[in-house]
DNA sequence: ACAATTTGACCAGTC
DNA sequence: CGACTGGTCAAATTG
């Protein structure tokens, strides 16, 4: 299915967040079917789509100028967060977080839970501090989320300091990059991935909203704050318990299905990508060439055929990463504007398996005309929707009880979704979804797959 | 002493 | 292949 546009004609206040959640076109029942394999298969540990999605695009900030096609950029006119609304999304298939403009207290606990974060580190490190003043008691968020403050970064292209956050509930992928002014005012935040966890009930709500909310509220004269919506969202859970409502809550899986996909199309070239250690799905391949569809996967016949998608692709680079003295290569779709990319690399421990990572949907279909449509098995022309964006990792193994998933991506199995495949005489093993990576084997026919790839 | 934050170094990805 | 950049790590620092 091609992307559809998302227009928003009229980004009025909150009332157009909501009214875009709802909108049939916003949110297409053909979204779900966006990745056969993301959808078809819940995660036995998370939600319905596994905990996390951690290849996470930026989406467009005001800064990024239209060059990015899946922006969605939210705006607080200057003292409300009332004033929360759509700011012209670039392309179709934005997606918001459904923490960030499914409701209003929601996206505004966010939003403190920003100051509340970064007010001692700015602090220290000699930026204002924020209008609002929070004691440590209050580290916990008006959500209920917990984070933890892991890095801080000047980036490129903002004079604002950037700080990474990573929820703090052991197991949530969650993660959020906060942009804020030397004011203390936020200025951009992104987030990426979905909590697999309920909200720590709180024994109690701080005060910390009303304080936060009126410090930021008012704060005047402040930038527009804008928040990025991350689309990684594919956990199912319903991490609200308490004030939201009822709506909100069935908003969630909608908005977590729009927004793995638009992450899916993340098809600007230059978006930034949070490279979480988290992301990745799990793909596999075969000899030197790759898959990029689980389809492909399926094949049981001619090793390289079988590995070529069908898709033509540039190489851009090459490197050896750490932890497998084998290089890995990356390539490009040179489909022109395509923002599809894969590396491929030889396990280090088992130079006859190859690890492919995809990321990006093909916005295209494959090639026609790839010399023949003689493909044995071959993979059919998968629909660009059917393609997930995120990592995926295709690991092609000879020999059976490989597992060089786990090796090679130690912190992959968090994947909301990942898919390992071994091919042995015919049968395929057919695993790595939630946390375990450990490949199992269970012949599954084509047939089987074939109703997952449609 | 403990927990959270800071911050320089490291790493992967891209050009 | 080296430079550059953003993201992450983790030891040091701070409260």
């Amino acid at each position: 299915m091609a992307p559809s546009s998302l227009t928003v004609a009229d980004p009025s206040p909150l009332a157009s967040s909501s009214s875009f959640l709802n909108t049939p076109n916003a949110f297409s029942p053909s979204i779900f079917l966006d990745s056969p394999l993301l959808n078809s298969f819940p995660s036995p540990t998370v939600g319905a789509f596994g905990g996390e999605s951690f290849n996470w695009t930026q989406l467009g900030a005001n800064k990024d100028e239209g060059r990015s096609n899946n922006n969605f950029t939210f705006h607080a006119s200057n003292n409300s967060i009332e004033g929360w609304n759509l700011d012209e999304p670039k392309k179709q298939n934005e997606m918001i977080n459904k923490d960030q403009i499914n409701s209003k207290p929601e996206f505004n606990t966010n939003i403190n839970n920003q100051i509340m974060n970064t007010t001692q580190s700015d602090a220290t490190r000699g930026y204002n501090a924020t209008p609002v003043q929070m004691n440590r008691a209050q580290k916990r968020a008006e959500d209920g989320y917990c984070w933890r403050k892991y890095g801080q970064k000047q980036v490129k292209g903002s004079e604002n300091p950037r700080s990474y956050y990573k929820c703090s509930h052991p197991t949530c992928p969650t993660k959020k990059k906060v942009e804020r002014s030397p004011e203390g005012y936020v200025t951009e935040i992104v987030y990426k991935g979905s909590h697999n966890h309920p909200k720590p009930q709180p024994g109690r709500r701080s005060s910390a909203q009303n304080n936060s909310n009126s410090g930021f509220d008012g704060s005047e004269g402040s930038n527009a704050a804008l928040i990025q919506a991350q689309t990684d969202n594919y956990s199912s859970f319903t991490p609200e318990t308490s004030s939201v409502s009822v709506d909100e809550d069935d908003e969630f899986d909608q908005t977590s299905a729009m927004s793995k996909s638009a992450r899916d199309d993340d098809h600007e070239p230059e978006s930034k990508r949070w490279k979480g250690e988290n992301e990745g799905e799990v793909m596999s391949g075969y000899g030197n060439r790759t898959v990029k569809e689980p389809r492909v996967i399926v094949q049981t016949t001619s090793e390289i055929d079988i590995l070529d998608d069908g898709y033509r692709w540039r190489k851009y680079g090459q490197k050896v990463v750490k932890g497998n003295p084998n290089p890995r290569s990356y390539y490009k779709c040179t489909s022109s504007g395509c923002p599809v990319r894969k590396h491929i690399e030889r396990a280090s421990h088992d130079t006859r398996a190859v690890i492919t990572t995809y990321e990006g949907k093909h916005n295209h279909d494959v090639p026609a005309a790839r010399g023949s449509a003689s493909y044995n098995n071959a993979p059919m022309p998968v629909r660009p929707s059917a393609i997930a964006s995120q990592p995926n990792q295709i690991i092609g193994l000879r020999p059976l009880n490989n597992n060089i998933s786990s090796a090679s991506r130690p912190e992959a199995h968090q994947s909301p979704f990942s898919l390992q495949m071994l091919q042995n005489t015919g049968s395929f093993g057919f695993s790595g979804f939630g946390n375990n990576s450990e490949a199992k084997e269970e012949p599954i026919d084509n047939m089987f797959f074939e109703s997952f790839l449609r």
